[in-house]
DNA sequence: AATATTGTCTGACTAAAGTCAGAGATATGG
DNA sequence: CCATATCTCTGACTTTAGTCAGACAATATT
């Protein structure tokens, strides 16, 4: 990787903690130790379960309740057995704790002010722009593409979501049944692969490569979310999922796209898939691509 | 200020300090305290006194002192007193030390590396120019504007510079004897200000009223560091001054540039300064503006 | 109904990260 | 040369931020 680029991204992350963390470190100020503050504002002015604080925060259950009575001892907060579930506890805030909360994310908002107000107008756009786009490209960063069981939950919901969107875009409608298929069964090694593309633990795209046989596959299932689209994750999934076809002895590999879906056949062609005439009889594919030579290019 | 913006803020700061501060607090892995490895690298491998990383890092002199010794109980480092000033020590690593700082610097390269990896090259180069822009405008919104002693060493430096620039900017050269005068007796209140636009405690530009009496004064010595232009900081230093003329009952204000001194000459027409005919013999002005009826926008 | 799992709490510990009040050695300004 | 300030060090403390093992209750699984 090119040595520039790292010092950049290096001196970045020095700004932005010298910066920011100084003043977002400090949720001092408040009087408050760091780990009191961020639990406190966790916590929310609805509320939530112990459960979740454990989950979000990542600290030790018995930390938590320890700190939980340390707030309940100041009247910050109530602790009550959940509804639905009697092992976890729900956390709500007091008034008194809730002007805490409040106390904390006026702070917050200051500190945020506090970084705006020396700019003058354009620049303050300038400045959440590039914000924004900082953020957009950590956020695709953090997307890690791995193999997934086709059977489980998460690809089941990939596929569902899927399915759902086709039917939205397709004027005709999608029933998942006329279409190719694509059983889970064939998605799994050694007659091909699901890969799952996710940020932070949950699902945000998927794509399948069925092995059909004598040096030749099929790209199927391509899906990415909305939210994290134009970073460049079904680039790297489709490269995963060539690099598998490739080690699986895969040679030529074809798909099939339909007309509304603008962007994916944008991504075949800039990947060095070429339009052929139909290979299958599906009824929602209008276009049909292929790529060959992947053996001479490993 | 705009609700919307500062929430953004907010989320750029949550955004970033999970995905960098994930990475980057973790100078974990390296097998010690987060406390001890920010020291070390800190001291660098040319090394550094013990006073400067007291100011860097903020830390208690005790507490610096107390790491420094179990680093050189593990023969990382060396203190000796400098040779200038005999109670300050310098901090320098030894070959052991050096390892262990290169160590924590490849970790922080592999960290940068990992951010980048998963991108595509245009990615890569968005993301880097984003961070770039937004490193660049947080920084100029740590520059703050203030008065100051014209007297002092920092305004004589600021002054200095600003000649300086003047000389190689003008075909003629610049000799201040010769031109339009600006004592710093005259730039204290009552009869003006100096003012000195500072990024972390020192000084990147300044800027000077001189009041005239009548409800006159003039602009003078308006100066920015070639290191945080285009961020606004002239902008923020005129309006400070006008702030101070209105306040002090100016009305008419006055200033005068050179030819050569095209960003000058586009921020006074934007602010409101139209061009005058000569009001004074200075040899190097070129163009004369003015600015009326400060007294009526207060 | 028995067994396993999950969620919370308690008590007992630990390491890290500081803080504070001097003491002692230099330096600096008058 | 004297008073004052600066810099570092030491010892004695404190607070913060955990970790870990087990106990207990409620729920899920078989």
């Amino acid at each position: 990787m090119d040595d520039d680029q790292l010092s950049r991204v290096r001196r970045f992350n020095r700004a932005v903690t010298h910066r920011i963390g100084v003043l977002d470190g400090n949720y001092l100020g408040s009087g408050r130790p760091l780990g009191e503050a961020r639990l406190l504002f966790e916590i929310g002015r609805e509320g939530t379960t112990v459960r979740e604080l454990r989950a979000r925060l990542g600290l030790d259950s018995g930390y938590i309740s320890r700190l939980l009575r340390t707030f309940e001892a100041e009247g910050l907060t109530r602790l009550e057995p959940d509804a639905r579930d009697a092992r976890v506890r729900r956390v709500t805030l007091t008034p008194k704790g809730e002007r805490e909360w409040d106390m904390l994310d006026q702070r917050s908002r200051d500190r945020a002010a506090a970084l705006l107000e020396p700019l003058g107008p354009s620049q303050r756009q300038r400045l959440l722009d590039a914000m924004a786009e900082v953020e957009r490209f950590l956020r695709a960063s953090a997307v890690a593409i791995q193999p997934a069981d086709p059977f489980s939950d998460e690809a089941q919901a990939c596929l569902q979501a899927y399915f759902q969107e086709l039917a939205a875009r397709f004027d005709t409608g999608f029933d998942p049944a006329r279409s190719a298929p694509a059983e889970p069964g064939d998605l799994v090694p050694p007659s091909g692969w699901f890969l799952v593309a996710r940020l932070d633990g949950a699902a945000v795209g998927c794509g399948a490569l069925k092995i059909q046989g004598d040096g030749y596959g099929e790209i199927k299932r391509m899906w990415v979310a909305p939210p994290v689209r134009g970073l460049g994750v079904a680039q790297r999934l489709l490269r995963a999922l060539e690099e598998r076809a490739a080690a699986a002895g895969v040679d030529v590999l074809r798909l099939d796209t339909n007309g509304s879906l603008t962007e994916a056949r944008k991504l075949y062609a800039r990947n060095g898939y070429g339009e052929i005439p139909p290979y299958n009889d599906n009824p929602y594919a209008q276009h049909w691509f292929e790529k060959r030579g992947l053996q001479s290019a490993r």
